[in-house]
DNA sequence: TGCTTAGCAATACAAATGTATCAAAAAAAA
DNA sequence: TTTTTTTTGATACATTTGTATTGCTAAGCA
C-alpha cells in the first residue's frame, strides 16, 4: 500500500480553499488551479480526489452546511425556550468573524445554485430544513402557551425566517456598519413582540 | 456623419442581455460573447458601446438600479400611510413576475459585488438609500401618531428592512413554494404589529 | 456627388480554463 | 528486497475568455 493519507481529510482540506477563495475573490476566483494553490497541492493531487469541479463544489457545500447542522444540532436545549432560540439564531446569523465567514460563503453558494441545477436541489434543501426548524420552534411555543394568544404560527415562522435570513444577509453586505449587537437587539424585539411577558 | 443609432438605447439593450443571460444560466453565463450574441449584434458592436466588460456590468448593475428607484419614485403618495408603505414594498418584493425577475438579477449583482471593489460602492450606496427609506417611513409614522407607543424607531426601521430583504431572499430561493399572497401577508401582519389600529 | 466618420463585423491573440494522460514517487505488503 | 498500488506532479490539449486591431459600410454634410 501506498502513503496513508486520509483521503476524507484532503477533500475538506480542498473544500476549506474553496471557502478562503470565495471570500477573498468570489466564486468567480474557484478554478481548480486556484484552489489546488491555495490548498498547497498540484493540480493532478486535486484531481485525484475530485474528478470534476462541479464535484469540488458541490462538495464543498455541502460540508459548509453540514458543519452549521452540526453546530446546531449540538446546541445544548437546556436553558428557558427563549434561551434556547437566541442561541439557535446566534449559530446562524453573522454575530461574529466565524459566523460571517460561514454566511458570506452561504450566500456565495446560495446565489450560484440559483442556476446550477446540480446545486439547486442541496440550496432548496437546507432552506426547507431551516424552514422546519422555525416551523418547529413555533409550534413548540404555542403548546407551551409561551405564544401571545392569536397568532397564527405558521406566519410567524416564516416571518421570523425571513427576518433571520435578512438579517443575515444584511450583515454580510454591511458588515463594517451592521454590528453583531444591533443583530442581537432586533432578534431580541422580535422575540418580545411574540412571547408572553 | 454615419448611421444614426440611440447610443443610449443601444447600451440599456445591451444591460437587458445581460439581464436575461443572469436569470437563466447566472451571472457565470455572462461573457461579451453571449452577451452580444443575445443582444443580436457582433462582438466588436458591443465593444462599441462598452470598453470592457466590466464597464458593461456596472452599466447592467446601475441600470436595474435605476428602474426600481424610479418606479419607486413614480408611486403616488396618495391612499393612507399604510397604503403608502405596503405600495412601496411591493415594488422591492417578488410580488409578480417581473418583480421576481429583478429580485433575481438584484441578488446576482449584489453577491457578486461583495468581492468586486469596482460594483461594491454602487451595491452598498443601493442598500443604504433603501435604509433611509425605510428610517424616513418609520419616523414620519411616529410624528404621525402612527405608531405603537414605546418603539424604537430606529430599530424598528432596522427590523422591517432586514424583514422585506429576507422575503425578498425567500422569494427567490423558493419562488414556486413562497406565494405572493403570502409574502403580502406576512407584510401585513408586521405592520399590524407596528401600527395603531 | 464625393467626403467624413460613427457604427459595425471579422479576425487575431494571449491568457486562463476544465479535463485527460502518463510516468515518477512513496510506502506498505510480499 | 521486490512487488504492488495509491498518491503525486508534469505536461498536453481543446475551449473559452477578454481585449485589440483593422478595414468595410452607410448615412449625413459639404
Amino acid at each position: 500500500m501506498p502513503k496513508i493519507v486520509n483521503h476524507e481529510e484532503r477533500r475538506e482540506q480542498l473544500a476549506e480553499a474553496v471557502w478562503r477563495i470565495i471570500r477573498r475573490e468570489g466564486l468567480e476566483g474557484v478554478s481548480v488551479r486556484s484552489v489546488a494553490e491555495e490548498a498547497g497541492m498540484s493540480l493532478g493531487s486535486l484531481r485525484h480526489y475530485f474528478d470534476s469541479q462541479s464535484a469540488l463544489l458541490a462538495f464543498s457545500m455541502q460540508l459548509v452546511a453540514e458543519r452549521i447542522k452540526k453546530r446546531i444540532q449540538s446546541l445544548p436545549q437546556d436553558g428557558d425556550p427563549r434561551e434556547n432560540i437566541e442561541a439557535l439564531i446566534g449559530q446562524i446569523v453573522p454575530l461574529d468573524e466565524d459566523r460571517l465567514a460561514e454566511s458570506q460563503i452561504w450566500i456565495a453558494f446560495s446565489t450560484f445554485a440559483l442556476t446550477e441545477p446540480e446545486l439547486r436541489p442541496l440550496s432548496r434543501e437546507i432552506h426547507d430544513s431551516l424552514r422546519d426548524v422555525f416551523r418547529n420552534i413555533f409550534e413548540t411555543l404555542a403548546q407551551s402557551q409561551l405564544l401571545k394568544p392569536g397568532l397564527d404560527t405558521e406566519l410567524e415562522a416564516k416571518r421570523f425566517h425571513a427576518l433571520v435570513d435578512g438579517l443575515l444577509v444584511h450583515g454580510v453586505i454591511a458588515s463594517e456598519v451592521v454590528l453583531a449587537e444591533e443583530i442581537a437587539g432586533i432578534v431580541a424585539r422580535h422575540l418580545d413582540s411574540l412571547l408572553v411577558p
